[in-house]
DNA sequence: GAGGTCACATTGTCCGGACATTGCCGGGCA
DNA sequence: TGCCCGGCAATGTCCGGACAATGTGACCTC
């Protein structure tokens, strides 16, 4: 054969993509989807070379701008790897999902836990120094206050304490016990997009060891978080207590190039 | 005036930018760090527009997709929000630094505190199964194992036990002593590229508490780590205690649009 | 046989344009 | 006065091409 074999990865059974071009949904994003697929189940082994991107965009009928915007987004999520004279190629480990905005609901969800909440305060009340700084407002402005004990399997998993500003959502009661916060105010429309967190450890007090069914002096977990929407606008300070011997937070997180 | 002013964002003394065409560094990254510096130090306000991407191209005398680029790397990095029909803007809150893959030895550099390390083991084992299965690597197969206290300000923070598949570096204990676990692996030409976590709570034991200069009992903050490097090959697992009453966590993180 | 050199394959960067989609605002109409 | 609609501005998507930078492998030379 010649220099090198032109179809070299091609040659191994290629997987067919194919794209709609009457489809609302954009080129590059079907692309994209296809790929992923194909990956999470294995069709594209880990490793392996995805062959160049012209004879990828040639084959589907596409120009090389849009392929590359698919496997850039792919790139983005850690799946693939370019390497300039090489080629692209799949990452070689069991990516798991990548780092989210997690929320104990979903997480316990996904665990096969069932979760249950209950709400312990639902009401308003007026800003101290700690949360009047974490939401960027006045102090003594007046905000909501939740208090919610979650549950996994019947036993008590975390005592949850969130503020969020005055008149972003009216939060009822009942929904707090169906479901997580963060549902709620992603169906209020609003758009969930960053967000500061603290972990840290101590001791549990008197108080904290009764709610938690844990003896006084327990190791717990703590968080406090602040999340804001997409206008950078604080929409949630959440202050959290976990039990160490029934929790812990796992994450997978990317590097930033 | 007409219907709407073009002009409305660029009225207010709009920021010179300027591109080196003769430099090796992309225009695109050019643009994209100019802006990011802007949006640092306020020269571009919060919540203000970006003005329209082909009047800035126009000016620049660049593309739009050129353009398009650059503000699109720092709409990943979570301070600008694109909106369509409407314009890009800054976004309101003050983002501190994304999430980035933190080495316990950076962070207490950052916060000024002179990061101090003494090196207990450096040697080679073999690994067990728990090892094993986070490297991805045969049970019983060597690895280089690191066992280090870090200090700060004197006083004893974490105890870092880390095993490593053999041959990929060597260590030597008088550069652990002076610098952290990450910046010897990038230095070796190792790229980082993501890591999964957990972080969990539990009580100390007798041994942990003396060496750590903390009560038996008190609770202490624990991570394990995995970390890939660019090809997906588990590079480093580490196992780590930290004084709860002497260090948290915090870090950034983004949501996945 | 060992080493260096060169061609090639592949991704990286950049251009100029075209049309679609979306949100806002003003003006027209009832 | 109030509602609806159209126009406009801005980003979103997509194209086709061009040249640069880089890592690999084969070839050639010594």
């Amino acid at each position: 054969m010649g220099k090198r074999d032109a179809h070299a990865t091609g040659a191994e059974s290629p997987i067919q993509f194919s794209v709609d071009r009457s489809s609302p949904v954009p080129l590059y994003f079907q692309l994209s989807q296809q790929l992923e697929a194909a990956i999470e189940n294995g069709r594209l082994a880990p490793g392996s070379l995805l062959g160049n991107e012209i004879e990828l965009a040639g084959r589907l009928g596409l120009s090389r701008p849009t392929v590359r915007q698919a496997i850039q987004s792919l790139v983005d999520k850690g799946l693939l790897v370019r390497r300039r004279g090489i080629g692209t190629q799949v990452v070689h480990s069991q990516v798991k999902r990548p780092l989210e905005l997690s929320s104990l609901y979903d997480d316990l969800e996904a665990a096969g836990q069932k979760p249950a909440t209950r709400v312990l305060l639902n009401t308003t009340t007026v800003a101290d120094a700690e949360v009047a700084a974490a939401l960027g407002i006045a102090e003594g402005a007046e905000v909501a206050l939740v208090e919610r004990l979650r549950f996994a399997h019947g036993e008590p998993v975390a005592h949850l304490r969130n503020h969020l500003p005055a008149g972003l959502l009216t939060l009822q009661t009942a929904e707090l016990e169906e479901t997580g916060l963060y549902r709620l105010m992603r169906a209020a429309g609003i758009t969930l997009h960053s967000a500061r967190q603290a972990v840290g450890a101590r001791a549990a007090t008197a108080d904290e060891g009764k709610r938690l069914e844990e003896p006084e002096g327990a190791p717990l977990l703590t968080m406090q978080r602040t999340t804001f929407d997409d206008t950078g606008r604080a929409v949630e300070f959440g202050s959290h207590v976990y039990r160490a011997s029934r929790y812990a937070f796992e994450f997978q997180l990317l590097v930033r190039p």
